[in-house]
DNA sequence: GTCTGTGAATAATTTCACAGCA
DNA sequence: TGCTGTGAAATTATTCACAGAC
């Protein structure tokens, strides 16, 4: 699978950049509770505290969505709600599929974030035919033979993948052979998809990964930091001190 | 590796990017792939590939762990295999709490990524008494009275909050409190945590709304003109070119 | 010749700090 | 006065391009 390009245009989309666009969500998430409690105007510094971020940085965001604030005052929480909705395209229905009903998938169809946000769960399609038919969330599950149809259907452009690792490439090129251009893959996997065609990966134990990396380094932050700046020996000695199990360090080294 | 010194301010975490220890698990992945496959080296551009990014990227993030290839030949899998789970902290058992056995609970439960990765399901805790001694995924799940004797008992330092968006900020606290260090939220809600505390947010809605986004502009740029005029859209030419200016690599894709 | 490792160049993102408007 | 909007500076991340090990 060489063939790399699989990711969104390096460039930003229009003026927005990428980092921005990613902090919308946020933005929009601390703006509708503001809304629901009837908050009419709302500073920098207390949208940002709410969404977690600084307030400059908010600011900047805002600044390249255009000048909706009011300066001596702060922003109209209505007003900032239907700007970042329309800015984002969720002022539109996104019919959405969900491919693969296990624990993930009907835990993703019962997520009631969707529905609120302009996403609607158009069908819930797995391989399992002993599931064809049993609802999910209210939502009847539809056999993967008909995936196509289903998706022209209903006029789909973004698919979530919740399958086994394995199927995972099979059912995107499916659906991207059926008209999908945009996917949400929940499959430990590197999808490949043609130019155009965006893809977004959430992957739970990458993200674990993550924390137990800096969990490690709280542990014993110079024991760490010793391991690396060393020569590779040095670092290996000083590990085969700590592990046990596994066997062994792989007798292999370079040089 | 350039054990000098380069100033860099040592506010930061060790030497090592963020956005490289963000890649390090998708390398992990792909490099243990290519040993279930017994494939004894790869190529930075073939790794790269199988992990979707660049290979001077990956080249860059593995020279910040050391020097772990060999030129002219490219890296032993079993040795890097080893050497990336060293560092990232999963040649060590993490044992995690998870909080909240919903749909998505139950999913995480069930998901065989973190058994294979070091991270060990200690424990299952919900609120709800009805589901108390109820097995999921083999694990009974624990009443929330118990959490802090739970963390106690099995050393626990990470915790995965899984509940409704209301709870999180309480369940979070009590982990805290207990002693966890490390908290993967997938509640929609920003958690406050004290100083020393590592958060990780996995928000489904907020991946699809990035995909809206994208999908939005390929649909067609002049509805985004509606309300702010921008500058004419300059549909940018693609960056198709990816691979090495050298040779291509030749690609896998049949158009 | 091949392919890694890495300085240097470039690009993206964040932060600063303050001008300017309500 | 209070707060936004934004150039400029600082920081971080990516890519280039090539020296050097094999």
């Amino acid at each position: 699978m060489a063939t790399g390009r699989t990711h969104r245009p390096a460039t930003r989309s229009r003026g927005i950049p990428e980092a921005t666009v990613a902090r919308l969500p946020l933005y929009l998430r601390a703006l509708t509770a503001l809304s629901e409690r009837s908050v009419p105007t709302v500073s920098s510094e207390e949208l940002a505290a709410a969404a977690g971020v600084n307030s400059a940085k908010l600011r900047k965001d805002f600044s390249y969505l255009g000048s909706y604030g009011t300066r001596g005052v702060g922003y109209d929480v209505e007003y900032l709600v239907y700007q970042i909705s329309r800015e984002l395209g969720l002022t539109q229905d996104w019919p959405v599929v969900i491919v693969g009903i296990g624990n993930l998938g009907a835990a993703l169809a019962n997520y009631g974030g969707f529905a609120s946000r302009g996403f609607r769960v158009a069908a819930l399609i797995d391989a399992d035919p002993a599931l064809t038919g049993k609802p999910v969330a209210g939502i009847p599950v539809q056999h993967t033979d008909d995936l196509e149809k289903i998706i022209q259907d209903n006029g789909v452009s973004i698919g979530v993948i919740a399958t086994p690792a394995g199927a995972a490439q099979q059912v995107c090129d499916r659906l991207v052979a059926a008209g999908v251009t945009s996917i949400l893959n929940f499959a430990p996997t590197v999808l490949n998809v043609p130019e155009g065609v965006d893809v977004r990966k959430v992957d739970l134990s990458i993200e674990l990964q993550i924390l137990a990396f800096h969990e490690q380094r709280k542990a014993g932050e110079e024991a760490a930091a010793e391991a690396a700046a060393v020569p590779a020996a040095a670092a290996r000695a000083a590990d085969s001190a700590d592990q046990g199990p596994d066997g062994d360090v792989p007798a292999v080294m370079p040089a």
